[in-house]
DNA sequence: CCAATTATACTCGTTGAGAGCATATATGGG
DNA sequence: CCCATATATGCTCTCAACGAGTATAATTGG
């Protein structure tokens, strides 16, 4: 599949495309660009598909799956999205939603890069990993490799408090710059509130806003490329987590975000799931998107309670205790309550 | 301001833009187009912006405001939007959030149209209506007036048991066309869930899932002028609300559910709302936009036990019995839980 | 056969929301 | 001036949901 947006020239070997876009007689007809973080819980860990741009070169950052929207094509953006992936991947999308449509300009430059779309609509696909049979490129990559601060399975990680606070801090004693003049929201404030510090509590579902925070503050390697690098760089220590190609991070940090919203009221959660399973690996598999969260005893209350699941009849056994009764997702819980999922409310906020 | 996408060559005096649209050589490279919904609460009604695009003309469909997306102009989706706002309006934007991208073929088309946009950006905006002193074009409609079954204020909508539910029943009985063959849920569950017919109860949100199945099912005017046309005449009854221009009313309905859905978990009614109010009108406020739910003491006791408002210490009087306090929007709130919001939830479903 | 491990059932206490009652303080008509 | 009326506001009762703890059941592995 050509990769390449039409209408665009050949990729350009110039880095500097944000140039080139500026030159173009005809900027306001742009690319579209569509991303997929397609997510999958692989032995308890969430994982995320990423293809290798260069997988030689030692350099080589992860992307999304990504193609250009072809109108012609396609008549829906869902159906463009589910055609290439099954083109590049060979995965067959099941459950898919549109995130958001990001346009900022300088966020996409990437040295190296071929000509990226200006806009990109970024989408979230949840699939079981087990049926990844028909994967022919790509591979499963822990969404927490890219966001270490985001997992909270044992405990609060130690990166908050070793790096980003000390970080932050130091960020927000320096006046914001004249270019962002009355920002409602204090640095220091917005530092406490994404990161829950000082009292604050934890919000598990701000994903994107912690990643934009650290952006601004120039604490990982994707603010260099933007178009402020020099301002940027008033650190020289290691930035956090492992980058990706163009705005990507971005995105996923939206696909987690949404993700672990939605869980909590909508029964997504299987869609990465078998179709039989025991409470237990159900309640890993929230808790590997969500954090540690639920008493074991209450968790079968509730989504027993709820309807969200059935008994197959079937155990499994070999579980190292007593079999687990195996059960099954309850479609027609659909068909019951308007807004099912696995109600976790957030554990009480530290005072 | 032009409201023409260059690139795309003079308004075509052409009907058919969807012919011109797949004719283009260039057909990967396409216009962005921002719509925005500019919502705010006036006398208790909630109300959208729109402009008319020929005043004069008797079968004037309302139009939202919408414009280019120039990336050579605008850093960000969001910063072109405002400044088009602004140009074409008068009115600057406060509150402001991307809703959706649409992009399907066909749902743009409309007969004396200029050349509609492939994709379109919805936003939603909320603002105090009283505020709209800048405004040089554009009146404030009553978004009811397009979604009339979704005025629940004085009860049930006397159209949902006398026009929806009678035609929307006999469409689910008709077989369902083989272009789309494995539709999950069946079409009278649909309507069933969707408009809480016998017994299920009535999700104040699902504002978008009942303006598909209306269309899906040709029940609106706009679905006329899909490529369907043929197919969806199945009946030649009047069609349900007032229509708009191009896919206006889905970015609509799509900017009603999500007013609704947030306004329960952030605290953006107080967008609408002048600096200080008193309860009640808060109240009318939110219900104004979610129908009415709450009991008042309840209400009161919701909204300040949240922290959400503080008393300014002034009271308003001629309300017509005892004086009311004035209260304002308590910001502090924003630093204290993640989620502020007026959280009324539904009312107990119908069994 | 027993210890360890996991699964599942039951109970208790707190909290928050829905609903109703009671009281306070205006307006407006006689 | 007084009272009927209307709105504002405070308080209590009840129930359901949920967090947390305790007890019991059914396996596996030595």
């Amino acid at each position: 599949m050509n990769m390449e947006l039409t209408g665009r020239g050949k990729p350009s070997p110039d880095k500097s495309h944000r140039v080139v876009a500026r030159e173009r007689s005809d900027a306001e007809a742009v690319g579209i660009g569509l991303n997929a973080a397609i997510v999958a819980v692989l032995e308890n860990e969430p994982v995320v598909l990423v293809v290798r741009k260069d997988p030689d070169s030692v350099s080589a950052t992860d992307v999304l799956p990504f193609g250009p929207f072809s109108p012609r094509e396609h008549r829906t953006l869902e159906a463009g999205l589910r055609a290439w992936v099954r083109d590049q991947t060979g995965l067959d999308l099941g459950y898919a939603e549109q995130l958001y449509t990001f346009a900022d300009r300088g966020r996409h430059a990437e040295p190296g890069d071929v000509a990226p779309p200006v806009v990109s609509i970024g989408y979230l696909a949840l699939t079981e990993a087990s049926r990844d049979h028909g994967l022919t490129h790509g591979v499963w990559r822990s969404w927490y490799q890219h966001f270490p601060w985001e997992d909270w399975r044992r405990g609060r990680p130690e990166i908050i408090a070793n790096e980003i606070e000390p970080r932050l801090k130091q960020w927000a004693d320096r006046p914001s710059p004249s270019t962002t003049p009355q920002r409602p929201i204090a640095r220091a404030d917005r530092v406490r509130m994404c990161f829950g510090l000082d009292g604050a509590a934890w919000d598990e579902e701000k994903v994107l806003e912690r990643y934009e925070l650290l952006f601004e503050a120039g604490l990982v390697d994707e603010a260099l490329r933007d178009g402020r690098s020099a301002a940027q760089a008033w650190t020289d220590k290691p930035k956090l987590g492992q980058a990706m190609q163009s705005d990507h991070r971005r995105i996923l940090a939206t696909a987690i975000g949404r993700t672990r919203a939605k869980i909590k009221y909508r029964p997504v959660v299987f869609e990465l799931m078998p179709p039989d399973f025991t409470l237990y690996e159900l309640q890993k598999t929230v808790e590997a998107i969500l954090g540690p969260h639920l008493h074991k005893q209450n968790f079968r209350r509730l989504v027993e309670g709820a309807g969200l699941v059935e008994p197959t009849g079937d155990v499994k056994t070999r579980t190292g205790g007593r079999p687990a009764k195996l059960f099954r997702f309850r479609r027609e819980v659909l068909l019951e309550r308007p807004a099912p999922g696995v109600r976790v409310s957030a554990p009480p906020a530290r005072t």
